[in-house]
DNA sequence: AAGTGGTCTAGACCACAAC
DNA sequence: TTGTGGTCTAGACCACTTG
């Protein structure tokens, strides 16, 4: 293994890919077996170098890619950590809507309200956003958050219904930390990453009622398609945000 | 060199930063006096290593994050070239506002209609959004931009009135490609990140008309605040985007 | 003291582009 | 053929954490 493996495209043409991809691919293999858990450490470079035959510098190639890639996190002189949305300090990573005031003052939790948690069948848009067929079960949840007592945003969330199978309102309710938290702890989902697409748009009747605004207030949708390892759909969420207090933060590299 | 420079914070607690993250600086000094200009090459990782007096393998790590960065882009066989806004692959590379229908078909450069460009003084939001005095002099544009002939956004934008002297609607109108391709040419400035806060508003009587709404259409507000080398903020730019067609993509990781 | 990740070096070789 | 960035190795030492 000292040098490259090869792969071949469907072309015949050959195509190599550098040692440390592939060390990096075998690596995404285990976290995504569930060899190692949420918030668990990865073996040690030199664990990782052994096993794989390779240089540590190699193996600290492929952390620095998954770590680039918030897949795993770095601790000088503890290890390497399996990422996870229960650590205080990332909570709500994919959550962009701040105060106008700062990030501050309400930064505590949201109340959350849970309106809604049925079990239901795709529509044809939700089965092509999860990449499932129209009538496949799925469960969808209709919540409210509140800051401050004034509710703030309203989201209504499709999940696959097989590996959510079990999921209801009272088990919503019960869960303390970040949704996407739980979904790791109790069904084993990570969330990886998340694509958004955001409009403006007016509220339907029962929209403008749940969150407390007429009819005529312009509010921020955003919809997301929340991804696992391997860029497999896993979440529809639609969510409305209130932006006359706080507003979409985004920033542009 | 050879081993790392200390530095000394105010208390005089000894703290220090790696070889690379100071030669990273000294790449980061020349490229913001303009030694090397957007497009150009910047000298082989040996030539700085031996400018530097370190391994190949520190200018390498110190290159690795200014192209991380997008400050600089790195080609295979060619060498190491300062990013420009100019280039064809990455044009519009902070306009986040996509057809509804795939990314392609209005690809097309939009049409843009320089409304107005008038210099004025900076009101107190203005100043310090652009780190000005207010009072101080400003160049604010209005621009419209249209797609199929469909106006869809409109774009108020301030520019601090020295390092933007000579500028007028004349030179934007002239200008082929992006903007912030023009201003790294003909004021020397290069936009490296930008930050943006995004809410749903109504328009105004003027905004509606422009955009050929009504002022009962929700409409994206995108407010940016677009930064050169060392965070100094350069640019100020409100804009209002139609979302019946389009929509504002964004990538969580 | 031992183990982890983080930095730095020196040298070899590979892939790509240009002459 | 030459020069560029890209990969890989081996070994040394540093900084941080834990026992």
């Amino acid at each position: 293994m000292n040098s490259p493996l090869h792969a071949y495209t469907e072309t015949g043409t050959p195509s190599f890919s550098p040692l440390y991809q592939q060390i990096k691919a075998l690596i995404l293999q285990s976290l995504q077996a569930g060899e190692w858990k949420p918030g668990e450490p990865i073996p040690s470079e030199m664990e990782l170098a052994a096993r794989f035959r390779v240089s540590q510098g190699t193996v600290r190639k492929a952390i620095d890619e998954l770590a680039a890639e918030n897949l795993v996190v770095r601790r000088q002189g503890k290890g390497t950590f399996v990422a996870t949305h229960a650590e205080h300090n990332v909570q709500y990573r994919f959550l962009k809507l701040v105060p106008d005031s700062g990030d501050f003052a309400a930064k505590g939790p949201a109340e959350r309200t849970i309106v809604d948690c049925r079990r239901q069948r795709a529509t044809a848009d939700v089965a092509r956003a999860l990449a499932l067929r129209t009538g496949d079960p799925v469960l969808q949840v209709r919540r409210v958050l509140a800051y401050a007592s004034v509710p703030t945003i309203l989201e209504d969330l499709w999940l696959p219904g097989i590996p959510f199978k079990g999921l209801t309102a009272e088990r919503l309710r019960a869960s303390r930390g970040p949704m996407y938290a739980m979904f790791e702890m109790e069904f084993g989902t990570r969330m990886v990453r998340a694509e958004e697409k955001i409009r403006a748009v007016l509220p339907d009747e029962a929209q403008a009622a749940l969150l407390h605004v007429t009819q005529a207030t312009p509010l921020l949708s955003v919809e997301r398609v929340a991804l696992t390892y391997n860029d497999v759909p896993m979440e529809l969420r639609r969510g409305l945000y209130r932006t006359d207090t706080h507003h979409y933060r985004n920033e542009l590299g």
